[in-house]
DNA sequence: TATGAATGAGCGTTCATTCAT
DNA sequence: TATGAATGAACGCTCATTCAT
């Protein structure tokens, strides 16, 4: 529950500084660009980067893990709103726009609704249920369709992240994509 | 426009095994598959391989290209149904269907819908008139939202294949997914 | 029985040069040198060593493979000599005495010896056979004790490489050395 | 000649747990095993392990002086036994034995042979006057033959040691081995 | 003095690409 | 034209050593 070791002070720095460099490069590059160049844009040797992150495939891993954790903390700052019905969609519109910028949103959504077991139990509960409690609230106010699930939800949202990642200079036409993915959560469909 | 040279048949043979052989290889284990791989499943030297596309990812984009080759024939054997709105849905089903088989159709889809320049006009053209006569009909037939054009149609159809790649094992799920992405596109009876 | 597959005459020269080198890079720096270092001795590149021998333990291994062959071939060159005694001791100064040149010649053997799988059936049966065969000759000559089978031989064959291959400055002790250490082969004339 | 600096006890004391890790790991594993290890092993940090040691080879060769010590000690533990050649050969083959178990023995008796300069002249002198005792009186009992002297009695000990150290499955074929070695060290031989 | 995080050279290995056969 | 051996840059990773805490 409590963190494993409790890292000198410099130590949790540069391991923060590793994880949002690697996002960041991760990001502009793909998985594939190499540990080197992670450890370049944070600024520290190589052997550091391996000293927190025990193996590459470990720190894409961490990186997603993160991006999940923000995720529930923004689904879970939209639980409390007005109007639960906007606050859903707002929500999706919101996360949607954030994955342009930041390359693996969708990836790591689609292994966290796929329950990896490595995203590790907590944060992936943590994303099912802010998620379904947006979900269900918006269901309750009518909003949403009701036989709608969170599994779905999830895998529709992963889609529309991927399909608006090759659209990121074409604005309207964004729009209407995102807007045709999530029609099809209204009640109104048929 | 036209093929560059004639090639001897033997030549022609031989580039299409190896076209193949990348279709299946980089579907198995994706791009990052070697060379090498792709050459051995082909029966062919490596040599043979790099004489008919001169660099890997020529041999990614002629992949691709064939795909939505086959997209588009396939959208073409769907135009003239008797149904015109079950022809255009039942043709999305089915092409998401075969992405989950099929690693990268997502993938080359996208890129066409984003008019790559690699793509070439003719394949590229061919897809979204084909997709275009298909959407038409049904929506002259009501089955489709008056507003929808081609361009958010790749968008979705992108969606749904990627969203639909990590549900292969379960298929109710997959189910529900699909059809939550393609609602939207129905006209709402609001 | 026959080679596996038939290389190419400029391949097979290649592998010649690279299993050349090692032998002499790890004669000099021990196993512990790079496999670089290796491929500069051949002067050729670095690709064409993992052409050749997938690991540097294959490669490790190809030179104990290649010595042992040089070992039974050499055995058997003495097995039909007039004397059997003088033939079986001078094989075994011999080969010492080389030992002391090749660094590995006794850590071959041990493995040798000890019947290491990847010996292979083959080579590794010469050496024994080989071996057998003149040290049967010396003990019905009776210059050799009866009691004494291949396997301890083996061992004691290289005890003695391994103890001489510290005392290459000093020619007297080495003598010494290795005819104390063959004495307790001669029947005892209590 | 005499330790450097009167270290402070604790200090004393976490130099001699790294020196015991060292010999077990390396023992275990081999020189290669990381320092790292050692450092865990002996439940300190890796800076201390420097600290003692300023490096690697250092700590190798501490820990094979370490090992001299205790040849030494043992051999002067056995110099005034009643038989005196049955005791020679006892400790002959107690020391092989214990080179089964700790697995850099042969090493160590090989480069206090060699008379390696950083072995330091006083463990390697005390080295050569034990086993020399031992042997002198042997001699003058006549259980070993007068001719032989302590270097190559030395070297005789590492040969020994070594082929015994790949037989440690095998108790009888290290039985004949060692029997066979240390037998012509007998005077019956001719 | 002890700690362990940081460093970076170096290693084994892979793979796209070239070129002699 | 087809082959596959050769090449070497690049990668992930390890580890002896240094140094701030």
């Amino acid at each position: 529950m409590a963190e494993a070791k409790p890292l000198r002070a410099d130590a949790r720095r540069n391991r923060a500084r590793v994880l949002e460099a690697a996002e960041a490069v991760f990001a502009a590059k793909g998985t594939g660009a190499s540990t080197e160049e992670v450890a370049k844009a944070a600024g520290v040797g190589i052997g550091t980067v391996f000293r927190h992150f025990s193996t590459k495939e470990a720190l894409r891993q961490a990186v997603l893990v993160e991006r999940m954790r923000e995720f529930a903390e923004e689904a879970a700052r939209w639980a409390d709103a007005e109007d639960p019905g906007s606050a859903f969609f707002a929500f999706l519109d919101h996360w949607v726009e954030m994955g342009t910028a930041k390359y693996a949103y969708s990836e790591a959504l689609a292994e966290a609704g796929a329950e990896v077991s490595w995203l590790g139990a907590e944060v992936g509960a943590q994303v099912r249920q802010a998620l379904g409690a947006l979900l269900g609230r918006a269901q309750d106010a009518g909003a949403v369709r009701g036989d709608v699930e969170v599994p779905e939800l999830i895998a529709v949202l992963v889609g529309a992240s991927y399909a608006v990642k090759h659209l990121d200079a074409d604005t309207a036409l964004r729009r209407r994509t995102v807007d045709l993915m999530f029609a099809g959560l209204r009640p109104s469909h048929g």
